[in-house]
DNA sequence: TTGTAAGCGTTATCAA
DNA sequence: TTGATAACGCTTACAA
């Protein structure tokens, strides 16, 4: 049997300082309310036993974690990260720590994280989206932890959010793919069920359809996970009945990617025979040929501004107000105007 | 002002239930030592009060946090993702927790990570990959924390590892490509300071270079960060020269899919043209076209296997054996025979 | 099967 | 400026 290492403690290094655990204390939290002389004691006895604070006891005694939550859909698509990392380095600047856990799209494996994040001491929790059951929202609140919401904004949320505007982003971009004169649109949308985002892009498609005096219920739909094959699949499907669409508008850049990979292989011409758009603008829409034409989301800033305000939130105990986001559409090649025929 | 709702504590149900805090706590942790009656009597408090037990208490008390860390160079990539969903999903069936990390590839980020997960009293590590400085690994064993390298199998690493022979798989790969003719090689290397797994797969394609006799100074290399773009003007580099190479092997798909993107864009067909290979098969080699050659890697078996071992040593306090996983070339349509002009 | 009570390593209040 | 000391909420011998 090995021997025990314990670590060492707030005591260890009072004892070797001469001092007084308290005063180790506060050499660590404010360090000028400690005379010079003593501080420098106190630090070559931390040094030389390499002590390091117990998170948990710190926790305990200050009643403060200084960690962040997150709990975002999923972590293989790159658009989270993206986002998050602008998030996280704020945090840091800020003293922050982060804890990421990922849902998987399943409200019940992010009700799950959002309890075990706040039993952690999670200081205050950032979450996608605002549609959740209402009683998760009542646990937050007799709680009484600070959160906000991400990557979608809503004025009456019940959570204060930044973000954007999704429908009014898609509304947009329908619009401009009505503008080129198509009449024959198709979404391939992500699964709207327990996703805001998905349901807001899809219903800003239908305003438009709406608004040019078309059925909604016209307009074809499928739902499909956010992968690339199942862009790819859908795509297929639309494509291959006797009038297929001029224009498949895609619920994000990866569905959008996968159905235009697929066009390729069915023979399709992108822009020519069919149009397809994106949204969310990632890297891999300007790479592919022809480049996607999408909606440009500020990940980045939302991540910076929302650590921003989460922080507030926790610090001063303050309901944040939220903030509105604009997103733009970027014109690439994948988007053109209708074929005539 | 409003009014503070301190969180319910073991006391609270304790009392509610009309038992003492310990019955309560055996409830929760070994429920086969209470009776029905007493369990069924706490059960109801608890869910009457919404009681969750204070971690960092709980931390303190039982000295064990049920939390592992892992730290991956980057959440962007889906690489790492797919490989640690299952990690988690492992962890979790035993009851512990994943905090996970990014260092961005940056060897100080991933120190300063692994202090901050061991002060978080993180019960086991998992990092990626075998480079790192000899400090980092006296530290952990100082601190007697469990800690298992995941992504690159090596017998005599400092850790135990699971993972794959990168080289081995790249020399393989490399031999295929001579196989079928090529003989003017190039490689776009992700960085491989600090990066073992990039390293060994450039030693891999060295390795073939010189078995086949030829002069491995003559092989060209361009290391890049693992983005797509980077993939892509890489790429245009080298096919941009006198006499460019017939084969360029690539680090990972992700360079590999900028490869071929920026291939169709410059007129060149893939792979009359030219060869194309990747590494990992991820999602989009599949996808694109043509589809890409590369080497599979068992990212969930890994993951998982990863857990289960991690557990082990947390549990048993003892070391683990590595484990040699295996990977395999999978031939799509980015490979073909050298040209013979 | 259940209860009592002693820690666990900090922070923070109050005195000195 | 520093030192005692009482929390913080839980687990776990040990006793009953």
């Amino acid at each position: 049997m090995s021997k025990l290492k314990p670590a060492p403690t707030l005591d260890d290094v009072a004892r070797k300082a001469g001092v007084s655990t308290a005063t180790v204390s506060r050499c660590l939290n404010t360090p000028d309310r400690v005379v010079e002389a003593t501080r420098k004691r106190v630090q070559s006895a931390i040094e030389a036993l390499g002590y390091t604070p117990n998170f948990a006891a710190r926790v305990m005694a200050a009643k403060r974690t200084f960690t962040i939550g997150a709990i975002i859909p999923t972590m293989e698509n790159a658009i989270f990260a993206r986002g998050l990392q602008a998030f996280q380095e704020e945090l840091h600047q800020h003293g922050y720590t982060l804890l990421v856990s990922s849902s998987a799209y399943k409200p019940a494996t992010e009700e799950e994280q959002i309890r075990t994040l706040v039993a952690r001491g999670a200081d205050g929790l950032l979450l996608i989206g605002h549609d959740r059951a209402p009683h998760i929202y009542e646990f937050l609140q007799r709680r009484d932890i600070p959160a906000l919401v991400a990557w979608s904004f809503s004025p009456d949320g019940r959570l204060p959010s930044i973000g954007f505007d999704n429908r009014a982003a898609m509304y947009e971009l329908a619009q401009r793919v009505f503008d080129l004169g198509h009449r024959r649109l198709a979404v391939i949308s992500g699964i709207t069920h327990g996703n805001d985002r998905a349901r807001l892009r899809l219903d800003g498609v239908r305003d438009a359809v709406r608004q040019r005096g078309l059925d909604p219920q016209g307009l074809q739909v499928i739902e499909t996970p956010y992968e690339i094959e199942n862009g790819a699949d859908a795509f297929a499907r639309l494509m291959s009945q006797d009038t297929p669409p001029t224009a498949v508008m895609c619920g994000n850049d990866v569905l959008a990617a996968g159905a235009l990979l697929r066009a390729q292989d069915m023979g399709l011409k992108v822009p020519q025979d069919v149009s397809i758009t994106g949204f969310d603008d990632i890297e891999l829409a300007r790479i592919l040929r022809p480049a996607l034409t999408t909606v440009h989301v500020p990940h980045r800033e939302m991540g910076g501004k929302a650590a921003k305000a989460l922080i507030e939130m926790v610090e001063k105990r303050a309901p944040a107000a939220g903030e509105h986001l604009f997103t733009h559409i970027v014109e690439r090649q994948s988007l053109g105007p209708a074929n005539s025929a």
